[in-house]
DNA sequence: CTGAAAGCGCTAACAC
DNA sequence: GTGTTAGCGCTTTCAG
């Protein structure tokens, strides 16, 4: 028995050693060697410890295409990301790791498949089986072609769902936080308001959308189409672009409500660089609250997502669809921080 | 034939179909079948017309895991990355992301193992099997187990990599980099220059320290360890903390050279937030050049990697590794990106 | 050009 | 408790 515990080493070199060369080793039948791997049956303590000496020595680690065949499973999950390089879906996914690890499975990231092409590696490896289920932050739009076969497959959508679908989803009420977003600004006494917002066939997009001008319309502000503003992306300079033409209306907005942290730092940026000053000529709030939102001069203000918890609780409904579970959506708590920007 | 094309669909209920449910539609046996799928042998046009037709039919889909049992591959590539909310992850994934897609293969994102514990799926995932190669980013204290396994791995490092090891790997060159960011601040006049490092059991960490050291010592400065702070992460906080740290000394530095910019961002946030002016009262340089770092006030003076790029000749050299090359480790250029920060 | 058949490594009845 | 054996779905000789 080494010092430290490490991994065994695996016959690297040759092929690699398969479950008959531990049972040749231990002087049992492979399906002995079966057994005590996966703790399936009862096995004599005797036995079971000739079998642990004989896969440790040999370093055997059971083929991973071979178990796959027979069990029909693979414990790999696969997470839809639209974008990984925004912080929101990073901090998701943390949430998705962190439960589905412990549950002995691993997540592949595939990127959510666009109009690019007809190349859908990530939605191959769903309808072959490869990964036991999915995870998917994406929109729905792009996911067309498999709409139809939803309620069959072993999914759940996180953030983004189609409503009235039956899908499980997890995700917060993004109407509300968009009214309670606009609500605050309104309550400072603006009464311009800008949205900034993002690509509506995301159902978040076009929920916010919504919620913003429901807060107008409670307070009797007329909508002006103008104040509207759909980026083409969520990268700082699609905030940067969006809140340039804002700059340049006849009569500019006093406050905006950006759908996104990212878009709300662009805006800031593009306001600063134009010699307006955040939150005095123009307030800003954003959503997501994602780590830089605090750090970001000015500090944001902004609707807070439990962004890991968010991901943590789709990986929890996936598990129990897996498990041959029914799991119910979930709706979790968002929460307006104030900071400086507004 | 559908209208628009579409991804064929297969069937969800009850088992999925297999290849000899194919064959037997098409009147031929499994071994033809499989020819026309992986056109590996001839077939008549007549008959490859018949499979296609009963594979469109059927919404055939081979499953990956009798494939990978017998063709010993999986056409998955693991990604072993330390953080992926560090922007500088997320670009280089891209990178890898790109060129690897266009090969058919995908990627599975490992969080690199740590001390928190004996289990490491992601590694499990390599001596499995399970993955046709590693692109590691991770740091290599941290994988020891398999360091002596490297040479008969699929295996190449981006940005990390291990000294004299043979070890194929695509980086910048960080000392020279550290050191003209440093030699940069020097130009401009300062003379207590202040190094905010990071976790020093990566490589990057060790070398980029050595080059603010090389840079003093060319300009005859002398090295004061009071200046030196290793931070404990690369978020913002930890650099914020760090920046504290600097600012609680009696004669606190003019300059920091940060070597991450979320680091120099935190550290940025911490100085103002004591009142002092940056670059005025304390300039900052940072690394890596992130898309944040010209949205962020001050806009920062900092490093540039070629993350993208990174990550795409890191794919390109383990996509040449599992082709049976020997690929050679490439330098991609960095160069400093002067803005408002320093 | 095509079919029959032998595995790939493993799990899960089914015997004993 | 343990061994035997029949597949899982696919690729690949080997015949023809």
């Amino acid at each position: 028995m080494p010092a430290k515990p490490s991994l065994p080493s695996p016959a690297l070199y040759g092929r690699p050693i398969s479950i008959s060369a531990v049972a040749e080793q231990a002087g049992v039948s492979i399906a002995t060697v079966s057994r005590v791997i996966n703790a399936s049956k009862p096995v004599s303590a005797d036995t079971r410890g000739r079998v642990e000496a004989a896969v440790a020595a040999l370093g055997y680690r059971s083929n991973p295409f071979a178990r796959g065949l027979t069990r029909g499973e693979s414990r790999l999950l696969l997470v839809l990301v639209p974008d990984f390089a925004n912080p929101f879906y990073s901090e998701t996914i943390k949430g998705v790791e962190s439960v589905v690890r412990r549950h002995g499975y691993s997540i592949v990231l595939g990127g959510a498949p666009d109009a690019r092409g007809p190349e859908q590696p990530s939605l191959d490896a769903v309808y072959n089986r490869l990964v036991d289920g999915v995870i998917s932050l994406a929109n729905f739009q792009d996911l067309q072609p498999l709409i139809k076969d939803l309620p069959n497959l072993p999914w759940v959508a996180c953030s983004e769902f189609i409503e009235d679908s039956g899908l499980p989803h997890a995700s917060i009420d993004h109407g509300q936080a968009a009214l309670d977003a606009v609500q605050y600004l309104i309550n400072r006494g603006h009464r311009r308001i800008a949205l900034l917002g993002a690509d509506e066939t995301y159902l978040w997009a076009r929920q916010r959308h919504t919620g913003y001008e429901a807060a107008l319309k409670r307070a009797n502000l007329t909508l002006d189409p103008q104040l509207v503003r759909v980026a083409r992306g969520t990268d700082y300079s699609f905030g940067m672009e969006a809140a340039g033409a804002l700059l340049a209306l006849e009569a500019p907005p006093s406050a905006v409500f950006a759908v996104s942290d990212t878009l709300a730092i662009g805006a800031i940026k593009a306001f600063r660089r134009a010699g307006r000053r955040v939150p005095e000529d123009i307030a800003v709030v954003g959503f997501d609250n994602i780590p830089l939102s605090q750090v970001f001069e000015p500090a944001l203000t902004t609707i807070a997502q439990p962004m890991f918890e968010l991901g943590a609780a789709a990986a929890r409904m996936l598990l129990e669809r897996l498990a041959g579970g029914q799991p119910e959506s979930r709706t979790l708590q968002h929460a307006l921080v104030v900071r400086e920007s507004a």
